[in-house]
DNA sequence: TGAATAGTGTCTGTAAGACAATATTCC
DNA sequence: GGAATATTGTCTTACAGACACTATTCA
């Protein structure tokens, strides 16, 4: 082994004037102390349970949020990404509303659109692409977009989650016959409305079996 | 971090007898010692360039297979999977035909069915599932299944392949009609035959362009 | 009533599977 | 020629997208 440093590091992503953000933060220490990087950290063997648990502590520690939708990306490793020497980082993606980050209202992260090249130390640059690329490919047929769109959205709102995602616009048939036969969401009474001078719109949210069975395919990563 | 150990484990996984098999050798050294269990072993931060080539310098010393198609799984952690202590496995899966397996003819090396319910150390067990689990969910849309069949074979040998995997027939025309909208395959001059009396099948291998089109999607990983 | 967006019904073209015909080899 | 499997052609059915109609709200 002889000493490899043992990291995590959070690509956190969410949807705002329908642009995918992710969510950066000065460094607060050695190496890259005051660059703008993802949320990381030192796994810590006498308290983490696993990766997963360090990084869900780093992200409550560094933005104070909580227990969003968090997936295992990939591991990145070698001698040259990190000054300090050898070393691994467990990378994990999470999804929230706006609203979230809005209400945890953190002064030190920074929003920046995922397709601006801001220079990132580290191999943070690389990482934040592979989360990009995995939340869109999973897109095309999971669930995973309602944790972007918040507890209860209406289906023209989710519609423009996915659109925002894809780049593209979604046939509104389509969109609503596929949402209907994986059968994932469940109507609440109250209605919604936005703009005002029409018809409203109905609330959904996730179905709570389908959460679990989102977790259930992530189990042990 | 706090003395955190970091190892890789390879999930070998080949078809023989139209059945997954996953390669598991008599582990030579404590904890374990003399116990059937994947190919895995310590990171060498003093040799290795990354987790990958940990992973294939691994799998080259125990079971003398180089050069497979070889991707990241997922990396697992916590304090009780390893009797040692807080641990780290960075896991790949690699494919191979079981000629190459035989070529190779290492005395160690057992073959063992991914459905068997052998009782194996650590969490090898959780790892060969997710693996499994992996490749059949990627085999629906990609061009993995080819590894599995060598680097040349018949269109009805890879269709065997594809039903192996998926456990259920495929559809003859249906199948044709996408391998060839995929356009990955390249025919080969040389005709092949099998049980003698019937047509024979046209040869392919899979295009050059098309395994650098996979290695580019799990870049950096 | 008109404007605006939500929600639904229907038509059409494309793609997947079923079926079957043709092709090529060895005996 | 007969058996066996490879390969290709065609028909039918299911599904995705286009289009358009109805529904509901506010001004």
């Amino acid at each position: 082994m002889n000493q490899v440093i043992c990291t995590v590091d959070v690509v956190l992503l969410t949807l705002q004037d329908d642009g995918l953000k992710v969510a950066l933060l000065k460094r607060d220490r050695e190496p890259f102390k005051d660059v703008i990087a993802l949320p990381g950290g030192y796994i810590h063997a006498d308290g983490d349970r696993d990766a997963r648990d360090a990084a869900l502590r780093v992200l409550k520690e560094k933005t104070g949020i909580e227990a969003p939708y968090l997936e295992q990306l990939a591991t990145f490793s070698g001698p040259a990404r990190d000054p300090r020497g050898w070393s691994i980082s467990v990378t994990y993606y999470a999804l929230v509303s706006s609203d979230v980050i809005e209400r945890a209202n953190h002064p030190d992260v920074k929003l920046t659109s995922v397709d601006r090249q801001v220079k990132l130390p580290f191999d943070h640059r690389l990482i934040v692409e592979t989360a990009v690329s995995r939340l869109r490919s999973k897109s095309q047929y999971s669930s995973l977009p309602c944790y972007l769109a918040g507890e209860t959205f209406t289906l023209p709102q989710l519609q423009r989650v996915y659109e925002a995602l894809m780049g593209e616009p979604i046939n509104k048939v389509s969109f609503r016959r596929k949402i209907t036969e994986m059968d994932m969401l469940e109507a609440i009474e109250g209605k919604f409305e936005a703009a005002g001078a029409h018809r409203p719109a109905q609330l959904y949210r996730l179905k709570s079996k389908f959460k679990q069975q989102l977790q259930l395919l992530e189990r042990g990563l």
